[in-house]
DNA sequence: CTGTTAGCGCCTTCAG
DNA sequence: CTGAAGGCGCTAACAG
């Protein structure tokens, strides 16, 4: 214990923690380890003694290493009384099995699945990764994270770390221009399932969202509601998904009979808010759109912000979901984000057991929710 | 390749990805690996080949294993026309070097760090997650990545896992009773941090929010505008960061000398919408609440859900910032949380320096945005 | 039911 | 500058 040490701290930022409950104070208590079991036996001098092996409990146990081995591997037939003082001598030394090694021993292959994002701070990732972990803790697996933060350039040298620690899987979000350089790793075993985007020049697993028909659906629902004058908004992001919904904007209008949609169309890449800039745009036309659809969140908040008090007179329904959405009234074009990441773990699991299978396109669905926003008659 | 694989799809969901650029159709391919620079060698027909180890490179290339071992160790000295050879050897056989192994040979522990998160769809936590994987991705080290779902009961499990895997580090987000199950690992050379609230009976560093007096501010301000009935709701969920910010909260009323600020808070556990309830609740009182505060983004999203029409009658501050709280003109206690989990990063890698330092309590900096809602003076 | 042998892929000695 | 042996911690394969 280092409990002596904390008495003499210096600095502004830096306190003593309180525990809540239990002992008083840390800083109080007596320097054994208090609160454990006391195993003692561990020197409070040397703080890096080095872990305990198979071999160290073997001995303690007076059994062989394969024994103590067999008992940590769970099913092996080992005669409870030995496994008992294996047991003790395991929690006395506080022995830990190291994967590291038993991995090394299983063909070299870790217990872990690599998960490659884009921006690390975009949530729409992070969901997907929820979604994942929660689906591979149930089958063991453990997750590692990387991002690319969107630098198509990375994207080979996170991969490659991913792969020198030997995931048994790679889900990636695609973004560099090809993915043709995995296609070795591929074949040497490694899945790789691809999320919110296909691959290029790769075969390999994809899934992800229904961008058209889900777009188209919106457009249409607001045809349906007597808008012709449909604004499309969109800041060009992952190019696929972009295209996916503009293609599915068009397609509605088309069907709609409109033949000059494209007058609506805003897709801006430069930095700054160019959704809000677009936004203004289009409301200072002549002809104003009297229903505006975003293409993905930041341009939701950017035509919200548009919009402003005129959040009454135009209709608008953006894609994706977004905190507080409900409470606002904003109608949206939805979809399960953790099923995303359901999906590709499944995948996955699914790929470890048959490598051979022919690659699957998943879509996953996506539906319009009305709260308002999107519901709004054309003005005329 | 299994391109003659992919025509025959069965079934509803499924159908062939289409790469945008370069070759028309990943189908269309002809079944060499087109694009690749066509190192041949690699039979398709063997999906599970063993890979490449650094003897096998050795082999080839006509060395041994060490001057292998040298070249990807980087700061080794070897002829450079011995390591052109070395590498395309590697290159050729697609050599990747193994990190299990590397990692048992050091000591056996792997160049990774363990996250143990609550509920893993809390972006709160991913965004901590975020800031970390930023910083140590700087260090080349990766993050793993688990979850307790908020079950204090699974916390020691989770743990486990990661500790088994040999990570350098945990950080995690206390939820179980008690942490002092931790304290062998720490002597044994693991440091241990904690986010978002400290451990109980254990001696480890803390990143935390400042969510004491960060809530005093709110209040304070919600003070100098006037108001002295000032509701506070809160769903309590992580205990810790809960009771600071209600003390917060008292503080400053006991400050502006409010003595019954008792009767506004409203700290409902159960499932459901309580937190709309509660705003509700207050909202009805014979003399209802001139401005309301809520404890974090849930209570505040039920705050707004029951405001509703008379968001511009009754001020009102938020814990968390959120999406499009700008565009709405929310105002919000907010913190940056990436920054959270960078200090979180930082704190670990001085500690693997130095495992012997006191514990640092650290708390992360929160300001009040003025967006319009706390600004709201009272109505009488 | 238990122990022995050998080796997973790599790297640290220690010699050339 | 390069090579040969041995072992990191663990576990298949084979005995007993």
């Amino acid at each position: 214990m280092t409990c002596h040490l904390e008495r003499r701290i210096p600095g502004t930022l830096c306190r003593v923690s309180e525990p809540n409950t239990r002992s008083p104070a840390v800083a109080g208590e007596p320097d054994g380890d208090g609160g454990l079991e006391s195993v003692a036996l561990t020197p409070p001098t040397r703080v890096t003694r080095s872990r305990a092996t198979l071999a160290d409990v073997a001995r303690l146990a007076g059994v062989s290493a394969k024994t103590v081995s067999r008992v940590f591997s769970g099913n092996a037939y080992v005669a409870d009384q030995t496994r008992d003082r294996v047991m003790a001598a395991a929690n006395r030394l506080r022995f830990r099995p190291n994967d590291l090694a038993r991995s090394l021993r299983h063909g070299g292959v870790a217990n872990t699945v690599g998960f490659v994002m884009g921006d690390i701070t975009n949530q729409f990732y992070f969901q997907v990764a929820a979604g994942m972990e929660r689906e591979l803790a149930k089958h063991g697996i453990t997750m590692i994270l990387a991002a690319t933060e969107d630098d198509p350039g990375s994207e080979e040298r996170v991969v490659e770390t991913l792969l020198n620690q030997r995931v048994r899987a790679l889900v990636i979000v695609p973004i560099a221009a090809d993915q043709s350089y995995l296609e070795g790793e591929r074949q040497l075993g490694t899945p790789v399932i691809c999320v919110d985007r296909p691959a290029r020049n790769l075969v390999a697993d994809a899934i992800v969202l229904r961008n058209r028909s889900g777009t188209a659906d919106a457009v249409r629902a607001l045809v349906t509601n007597g808008h012709r004058r449909i604004g499309f908004i969109c800041s060009p992001g992952g190019l696929y998904t972009h295209e996916q919904r503009l293609a599915g904007y068009r397609d509605a209008l088309r069907e709609a009979g409109v033949t000059d949609s494209r007058r609506w169309e805003r897709l801006k890449d430069v930095d700054g808010r160019p959704d809000e800039e677009s936004a203004r745009e289009l409301m200072a036309l002549p002809d104003p759109p009297t229903a505006i659809v975003a293409g993905n969140n930041h341009a939701s908040a950017g035509v919200i912000r548009a919009l402003g008090e005129r959040r009454s007179e135009i209709a608008f329904i953006g894609f994706d979901d977004f905190e507080l959405a409900d409470a606002l009234g904003i109608s949206v074009i939805a979809y399960d984000t953790l099923e995303m990441g359901r999906r590709a773990a499944l995948r996955l699991l699914e790929r470890l057991d048959d490598p051979t299978g022919p690659p699957q396109h998943i879509e996953v669905d996506t539906h319009v929710i009305a709260r308002g926003s999107g519901e709004i008659p054309p003005a005329s």
